[in-house]
DNA sequence: AGAAATAGCGCAAACGTTTGCGAAATGCTT
DNA sequence: AAGCATTTCGCAAACGTTTGCGCTATTTCT
């Protein structure tokens, strides 16, 4: 079975091969009628442009790129899911790739990106990235490139965030509302400006309106590093009364040590982590967290690109997700 | 910045288009001394072959198609996980579609892959699929269509699946072994191919190996249903000592139930599940459960894919993934 | 009624590749 | 030195669209 084309409907109709397009895009120059002809054939031969002609005829295609470090993430898949459902609302279609944290990987990932010419790039950095310059060369050839989450540190690239620096905040408000002062404070890759901010505004915030408060910081690099970490502090100081948890993947590391230390949450040690508000709904009590949601980024994040597609110059480069506590029984 | 072409390349070195694109085929007709002239100087000029031309040109794109009920979801995320990289080893991309379990985006979702010429697509079906047709004018189109997890009744069809029969056995032999016979079992949406294989061996397993055992069988709809399942049927019958569950999903809502009943694992009740091992962790003592394995699926899924497009037709149309007992501290 | 405007359509080029075929240049054989 | 094979390359068509331009009829205006 191959596939029809606008020349077999031409051929079928006797009519020229612009004509059955124009007629399909409803261009004005087409009467009522053969309009009504052509596009009755094309619905019951099945026709459907193909998109890599339109692709190399317009320049453009309706598809955009999207790299992560890995999906299988709770933040990422919502993000990814959230994309995914405004581009096909939108009629693009969704190349996801990840990059496994590995730089390599990621350039070969931009490589695709840019021979499918994808129209737009949804781009996280991986941890190891340091020199961004592949990604600059996307804007060189007009593949408009939104950063989100985990973001290049210079200025005038467009990025969308959650509000990091409102984060930390809010967890440390948090904590000091509870009357809590002894505080394990477990982050992620240091090198990352996502914890550089989040850490400066959560232990700025302590500095400013609870000095007295004793902050042990403390960076951990996967689950298991978590639990241990947790597990040592915990067993050397006995006055920690709070654990804080920068991420999921830590709050389950130390939920972990927790439980291996037969920890009773809020009474012996209370909890309070950063999260897309899955994993904490898992424990009982619940814990209490601070709201990132992969969900409402991707939407922002969309909108940037829309927005940037549009070529509207008006639109912020940077913009932000708010955030906001929700109350578990952890804390 | 414009895009640098074989034309570019021709122009420059004042050699035919043909001559360059051979040349970077490294085609026995060109002189050794040209390729290494047209090969430099494409790396100089940052050559990328256009994906849409060659598309066009050649029929056949370097793209997959993967559709599946929701992104967010711990066994699919590590399926599109593991296919993704095996794709990009390669050299195809993934388009990444999700149906959400809505009929209409489903085939939405499969007009796109239609007009992006996908060569192969991998496809779970929404739960509500009944019309197959428009996945079976996927192959007359010639796109390669792999079936995997949630898949169509009918033969004559390319699937991978878990072993679904051998789980339902592990894990009724896992509970006949432990001395547990009030068992409530509890099964996902009804009309899947998947849940009726799971419950009929796993209560068949029963009735052969052990008919004295009390089998309680309901099916929830979503976490909450089966929370709200497990705490009806616990706090009706106290002679229940085992709870089956066939998913994350429905793990995590008995979970919820035993929790919030303050009930000990396993001294008060037992759990088992169906699971990729990554919610059972979670828990202390850490869930038994049956492995079902996503990225494992995925790695056969495209080994499929390849062997269905090299046209080796000695290959099985429907493989399986074999299972086993991942034992915690539940059971 | 004649000129001018307009409606409706077709021609042809272009997007960037791939590839069968033919042509020129070179090497080899005797 | 002449014929032949081989090496090395170019021509041109094709993939399926879109679109500027031009060409006829037909309508509208004066």
């Amino acid at each position: 079975m191959t596939n029809t084309t606008l020349k077999k409907i031409s051929e079928v109709l006797g009519l020229s091969i612009s004509t059955i397009s124009r007629a399909l895009k409803n261009h004005p120059d087409i009467s009522e009628k053969t309009k009504k002809k052509v596009i009755e054939l094309a619905k019951a031969l099945d026709y459907e442009p193909n998109a890599s002609a339109i692709q190399l005829r317009t320049k453009h295609s309706k598809i955009f790129g999207l790299m992560v470090p890995s999906i299988s993430n709770f933040f990422y898949d919502s993000f990814i899911s959230s994309v995914e459902e405004e581009s096909r609302k939108e009629g693009f279609s969704l190349i996801i790739l990840q990059s496994s944290d590995d730089i390599e990987i990621e350039n070969e990932n931009l490589k695709l990106c840019r021979q499918n010419r994808v129209t737009g790039l949804f781009a996280c950095l991986s941890s190891g990235t340091k020199d961004i310059s592949s990604f600059l060369k996307m804007n060189d050839l007009d593949i408009k490139t939104i950063f989100f989450d985990i973001v290049p540190e210079i200025d005038g690239l467009n990025k969308v965030c959650m509000a990091d620096t409102r984060v930390g905040e809010i967890a440390a408000e948090a904590i000091i509302e509870a009357n809590k002062n002894h505080i394990l404070a477990l982050f992620g890759n240091a090198n990352l400006s996502i914890t550089k901010k989040r850490e400066f505004a959560f232990s700025q915030y302590f500095k400013t309106k609870s000095p007295a408060s004793k902050l042990l910081i403390e960076h951990a690099t996967d689950i298991e590093n978590a639990t241990q970490l947790a597990l040592t502090h915990l067993e050397k100081n006995k006055l920690i009364d709070t654990i804080f948890c920068m991420s999921d993947e830590i709050l389950m590391g130390v939920m972990k040590a927790i439980q291996k230390l037969k920890l009773k949450i809020p009474n012996d040690i209370s909890v309070i982590a950063i999260s897309n508000g899955f994993i904490p709904t898992l424990f009982y009590p619940q814990i209490t967290y601070v709201e990132t949601s992969g969900y409402k980024l991707g939407k922002l994040a969309f909108k940037q690109m829309m927005a940037n597609l549009s070529d509207s110059f008006d639109t912020e480069l940077e913009t932000t997700v708010d955030s906001k506590l929700v109350k578990g029984g952890s804390l």
